[in-house]
DNA sequence: CCAGCCTGCCAAATCGTTTGGGCACCTTGG
DNA sequence: CCAAGGTGCCCAAACGATTTGGCAGGCTGG
């Protein structure tokens, strides 16, 4: 049961493989019957022709495939995210995401690029598992390359970021909202665009509301349970206790729970807490359901693909600048948060 | 900068393309002075040639391409863990992987393997993101296929699962150890090969220790965090309660960690808690960090790799049986699990 | 009636590789 | 000196599509 090419198409309907090809690609500037044509789109149709993507791909280098390299896939489900809004949006436009994940190794990197580069993809896309600033590799000057939350050293290729200073924002405001005046932010130790951006969102939000920035309100510690608990109990044994908390992520905003339990404050009459990620593994699950700020990873995913696709389309004027595009987070409201308890 | 092909070796080296094709594929029965091997050899890694694999997959129906299709690999963390596996496993026989998800829906994933196939991919893998039993598209049964954390409807495909039974009795059998008679099963209320195979490995475990199963502290509900505390809270309610928990799933153990608390009882020296599955972003940030029994999505991924290959070679001589390959949940010990309380 | 134009189709080259079938030359034994 | 047998390489035909450049034949206008 061999597989039917355009040559069988081109003989059932009595026609050379020249005019299949013509009308299958409806090609400009070439005279076709109606009939003909008629003809031929039913033929293919019946026999269940599908031109093989290889030799068009090896005539025209064109895949319609994209290499999507990323450092790690592991334990996130944001990458499954960014992959499924890459896949959603790819599919539209034909095209089938290639997979190859490098788990940071710059070698293990160089090869994989080399191989989807020797599998002609059409573009690659580039992304980082967390928001930060990479050096792209030299190889991917050649080829049609979008980062995906990831800026570039080099400002001339096109990049796709969340907002974190408008997510930061949000959230503060959130709480603001419901009359928060005293807002604790549990923040995170290391120096990364996520770390300042919502730091400098949360100082916006307070300045937006008329409150004065408060040093004693931030605390930073690791970025996981424990260090949102070491911090959470820093801020809440103070005495001029703090009525809600914005936490850096999910994880913390976890841990933030565990030391209001502890202190006997109960979530969110006494206590309101903000999160960030919405990582719904932890959000969904704890006790009251955890508000936050959603990273639009799939978005980031979808958005990638047809900045991609754009720049396939117009590679031959390269255009000059590159602006990075950055993402809207959305809040996503659920029951840590309340008014403050009055006092 | 055009490519360099064969030809552009051929031609450097002062041969002819097929002697360049015959040396770098080490034809076999082909006759070729040593001396001219190694000038074509150094010649091709000078150029830094690289075969184009559209001509070669063109003209060998090779492509060294495997399709990876799933049903979701949107929320859960295990999808990037088979991801992962398969891709690791992949890169060793020079395979990349082809992403398609196709949301659960008949009609893409029909057209997501047609694409697949029309790209003449190698193989397929087709995953499931949760343990069950699939029926096997048709389409498929022209091309090598390994199921992933499914089970087929047809026992000539090949698949590879957890020992959902083992992974009951490793649990347990964990608690055992501790010295707990009496112990809990949180299980869940949907009728998936996880939900029989982990009872059976309970009762396994405790028809091993000696002990006589008792109904009533088998609780189910469904398998999410507000689930596990309901039944979590009807075990530790009742008036001979258990020591232990065994937990279906680890959101079910974090619900089973609220109800503990709220009856004053601490992890673990009150009460000892085991989940399963492994979901880092919950049994690491619990506290006390959840002990949980894994499933080994890595090593699925990479298995099912090693299996299509297998396949793949031996396509001609396709062989009758096709066992289901089954794989080892491990345990991973954390903190919550000790020996019961002395009453 | 003929030049010229349009319509509708096709032949052949091409993409870069693999592969079956030689072909030229050299050596060796008789 | 010649036939036979090796050795080392190359020619040309695939693989399945796209694309360039025609080529017939019918129609139109003069």
């Amino acid at each position: 049961m061999k597989r039917i090419g355009i040559k069988d198409v081109a003989a059932a309907a009595g026609v050379s493989a020249t005019t299949v090809s013509h009308i299958l690609n409806d090609v400009e500037g070439k005279r076709i019957n109606v009939e003909t044509r008629a003809t031929v789109l039913r033929v293919a149709r019946e026999l269940g022709y599908r031109p093989n993507s290889l030799a068009r791909g090896l005539r025209t280098s064109r895949t319609y495939t994209v290499g999507f390299v990323s450092d790690e896939i592991a334990t996130t489900p944001h990458a499954g995210q960014i992959i499924r809004g890459a896949q959603d949006a790819g599919t539209e436009h034909g095209l089938l995401l290639l997979m190859l994940n490098t788990g940071g190794n710059p070698e293990l990197e160089r090869k994989a690029i080399a191989l989807l580069l020797q599998h002609g993809v059409d573009g690659i896309l580039y992304a980082s598992m967390y928001h930060r600033v990479v050096q792209v590799p030299q190889q991917l000057r050649s080829v049609p390359t979008v980062l995906v939350d990831a800026s570039a050293d080099d400002p001339t290729v096109p990049s796709i970021v969340p907002d974190e200073e408008q997510g930061g924002l949000t959230a503060t405001r959130e709480l603001l909202e419901h009359g928060h005046r005293r807002i604790g932010f549990v923040t995170n130790i290391d120096d990364i665009p996520a770390t300042r951006g919502r730091l400098a969102g949360y100082r916006a939000a307070l300045a937006g509301g008329g409150i004065g920035f408060d040093p004693a309100l931030v605390v930073a510690d690791r970025s996981d349970a424990p260090g949102g608990y070491r911090a959470a109990r820093t801020l809440l044994s103070s005495a001029h206790r703090p009525t809600a908390l914005f936490c850096f992520n999910d994880r913390m905003a976890m841990g933030a729970y565990r030391a209001a339990a502890e202190l006997g404050l109960t979530v969110p009459t006494d206590l309101s807490v903000i999160g960030f990620d919405n990582q719904e593994l932890i959000s969904e699950n704890l006790h009251p359901a955890l508000t936050t700020v959603a990273l639009p990873h799939y978005d980031m995913g979808a958005r990638a693909i047809a900045r991609l696709q754009a720049v396939i389309d117009t590679s031959e004027t390269t255009t000059g600048p590159a602006p990075q595009e950055v993402l809207r987070c959305p809040l996503v409201a659920r029951d840590s948060v309340a008014p403050p308890p009055r006092s």
